[in-house]
DNA sequence: TAGATTGTTAATCGATTAACAATC
DNA sequence: TAGATTGTTAATCGATTAACAATC
């Protein structure tokens, strides 16, 4: 019931961050299926190759608007191109990295950016020692130039590996420059305005997680 | 009301994942505000430095059993003494790192480990070309000694860098010399028995999930 | 048709936010 | 004491799980 549709529920919008958060997963285990050569797969086999329990998975679809088949299952080539399509895959996503050190050089040659559909089209430094060399076919820039490569390379989104002091102020400038996804890997809690989209992955925070754990000797039986 | 104590509210075991998930964005927080000399701070402007608000921290708290003074606020180095001790954090944690690839190398170098109390005390890789070159002033291990390099090493936590393919294997290893916690960052679901910890990074969904706000135009507003 | 599996509604669970009495 | 701020309870919200009628 949502009063406002003719007919066509469309659910744009109002779909659930949990959801949207396990796509990436599902998109993943219809790729492994596809290559397996399978055709036709029930949410209780896909859900175990996504590592998620079959009810999530169908709700999770449900929500978005794909659709299976009573009685068969879900389509594994048209469900994937359904979620790519849903995750915006079927265009190019352009990506800037700022902060090439070990971590930004990784990520800049790391496969599973372009195996996603993503492409590195800049590295920006503050360090002039950096500023200059080559890292995955890529010359450094300067921070100065940062404005100027994120509006002539089209990117709309911003890898952040810089030292945690000036990731809000690169954050800030990102911004300005029109980027609309930022992935943060500072240890720092950054702000960004409405309308753009901050994702933050802080390494020592898992692993102090995970340190939590293994102080509280979690679980007893088997 | 929990039935079972006879006073002493301890909590222990009962913290809620979302709660301990944030414990180190408070020991930060903490970290930030003794550096500026801040002997005691209130909940909002604890709140306000680690990005979460006050009601929250308070409530996080509180079920750690963790205590400010009611009209003053928190003692700045106590409380981070306090946290320290729940994240197990006195103890120095030893790190073992399977796969050294870029993204390997550039954790086993990665400042904010030894920052917060992590050890690498390991690499491994699979690869012989690179099995015996150095990396962050450590040998590259066959995988072959993988077991023996943990149990030797006491390593209690582990990272897996390695190809997707292989990670499921390398996780079972990593189980079976005693690791209990385990930070992946290979794009797959892994399996791990009860009383281990699993952690993953999938640097790839974090895109494409920025990528999929991108494409929805999120927020009309400013 | 009979069997299988979806799609959806309802029930449960957990986490966040609000409100305020306790108390420093 | 008066003012400020905690600690906790209650209300809300969102997400997961269970159950099952619809239907391929």
């Amino acid at each position: 019931m949502d009063g406002t549709g003719a007919g066509r529920a469309r659910t744009k919008g109002s779909v659930p961050t949990a959801t949207i958060s396990r796509l990436p997963g599902y998109l993943r285990a219809l790729a492994t299926l596809m290559a397996r050569g399978v055709v036709t797969a029930p949410s209780g086999v896909l859900a175990e190759v996504a590592g998620v329990r079959p009810e999530q998975l169908r709700k999770d679809l449900s929500l978005l608007g794909a659709h299976g088949r009573r009685g068969v299952g879900y389509d594994v080539a048209g469900l994937r191109a359904e979620l790519e399509a849903t995750l915006g895959l079927t265009r190019e996503r352009r990506v800037v990295i700022v902060g090439v050190g070990n971590l930004g050089r990784a990520l800049a040659r790391y496969p599973g950016f372009p195996d996603r559909g993503f492409v590195v089209v800049g590295l920006v430094d503050a360090d002039p020692a950096v500023v200059g060399t080559r890292a995955a076919g890529l010359l450094v820039e300067p921070l100065e130039r940062l404005d100027a490569l994120v509006r002539d390379q089209e990117a709309t989104v911003a890898v952040i590996a810089t030292p945690a002091e000036v990731a809000q102020d690169v954050c800030d400038r990102l911004v300005r420059a029109g980027v609309r996804g930022i992935l943060s890997f500072a240890p720092r809690p950054l702000q960004v305005p409405v309308g753009v989209d901050l994702r933050a992955v802080d390494l020592g925070s898992e692993l102090q997680i995970l340190a939590f754990h293994d102080h509280h000797r979690s679980g007893g039986g088997r």
